[in-house]
DNA sequence: TAATTGTAATGACGCGGTGTCATTTTGTCA
DNA sequence: TGACAAAATGACACCGCGTCATTACAATTA
């Protein structure tokens, strides 16, 4: 979180550092983003940025997070709606996703964020808290499990786990020059397989 | 790839830099890698270590190689074998790497490898290739398409993306403290899901 | 208005790691 | 033994980092 002096600042000021942040987050992956350049770009003093943030990380998480809430709310919202269909929530999930990432002017920045997305789950970078699984768990109870081959909670995770990892790669892949029609269809067909399988049924 | 200097060096002495190298690696992410510390660990000038290798990720890369190449003919084989089976070769490829990577002294080398792996694909860390989509598809004519549900070729990209995406992540579960009985179980069933679907057929 | 006090801004500084390169050492062959 | 190429070395200049003593500013009080 920024120190609090960061939060005191006019709202133009502050839209200045935020603006120079991401101009810079869209240049290189994090680790190579350089304090200097964003400095330079945001015309503050060096020592200043250490007034405000304790670290690069700080900085992004809180960029990142003003994001992530959004959609989170929404994404809440939409599992109350669809009350019985995670792979509708999940769809859901990916529009909502394209629409503020992909569909944006500052899809460089998101672009670095999402093409470096790490497989691992700790970093910073999972974005969207309610499809962690910790959190996903909660909605458990709410969901229709009646015509799924769900049993016990820890299956509802594995599902859960992996309509995340298939949703975020087919975000990544809007950002690696595929058209965005074929990205969502693509996506579609593998909801589809996930639901209904890839083995022929015997008739 | 390394520079002919090194692989003109003498067993014992490239054996001294890839395990200082290793252990570096182990410790930390490898952006935070240290040539410093490769260097003294080896006992090597820091100069020789331009002399060797072009960047860090030169030798890196050059340590994935060896091992890649080794799962690489692995798994070819047992494509072959399998015919018919692309699941069954996933399964395989699964067990294959939980034996080479996390059965191993070398843990935590491998495990700070995988926890970092980014969900995009460009990157260094693809560490097997047969099982990347421009890869795998050479495999297409060989799998038996009959009882599943793929029509074009395009089909068999997105299953083979969706088991690619699924199996990294299982792997990466092994280094996060679960145990490997509880990963390979979880893995199968994911694996099942797959295949048969996760909704119920109308009876 | 001037004095006081607390808060924010500043940039010079020491630090540590980088990649280079002129020099030295080693090895080989006439 | 000398001459030559290949390899090893570590001092060096460079760069970005995070800190911190100092300065500037704003608000409050007399």
């Amino acid at each position: 979180m920024p120190k609090e002096t960061f939060l005191k600042l006019s709202e133009e000021k502050k839209q200045k550092v935020l603006n120079a942040a991401k101009r810079e987050f869209a240049r290189v992956p994090i680790e190579q983003v350089s304090i200097k350049n964003i400095v330079e770009n945001a015309e503050i003093a060096r020592g200043s940025f250490y007034q405000y943030f304790e670290s690069k990380e700080d900085l992004l998480a809180y960029i990142l997070k003003e994001n992530a809430d959004e959609i989170d709310t929404k994404i809440k919202n939409k599992i109350y709606e669809t009350k019985g269909d995670v792979f509708d929530a999940y769809i859901e999930l990916y529009d909502l996703m394209v629409k503020k990432f992909v569909e944006n002017t500052e899809q460089e920045f998101f672009k670095q964020i999402f093409i470096n997305l790490r497989l691992s789950d700790e970093s910073l970078f999972t974005l969207i808290k309610s499809v962690k699984p910790q959190n996903i768990i909660k909605y458990f109870e709410m969901f229709d499990k009646t015509s799924l081959k769900i049993n016990v909670k820890n299956d509802f995770i594995l599902i859960c786990d992996m309509l995340n990892v298939i949703t975020r790669r087919a975000i990544v892949k809007n950002f690696k020059g595929n058209s965005q029609e074929e990205c969502r269809q693509n996506f579609l067909k593998q909801i589809d397989y996930l639901k209904y399988g890839i083995i022929k049924k015997e008739e």
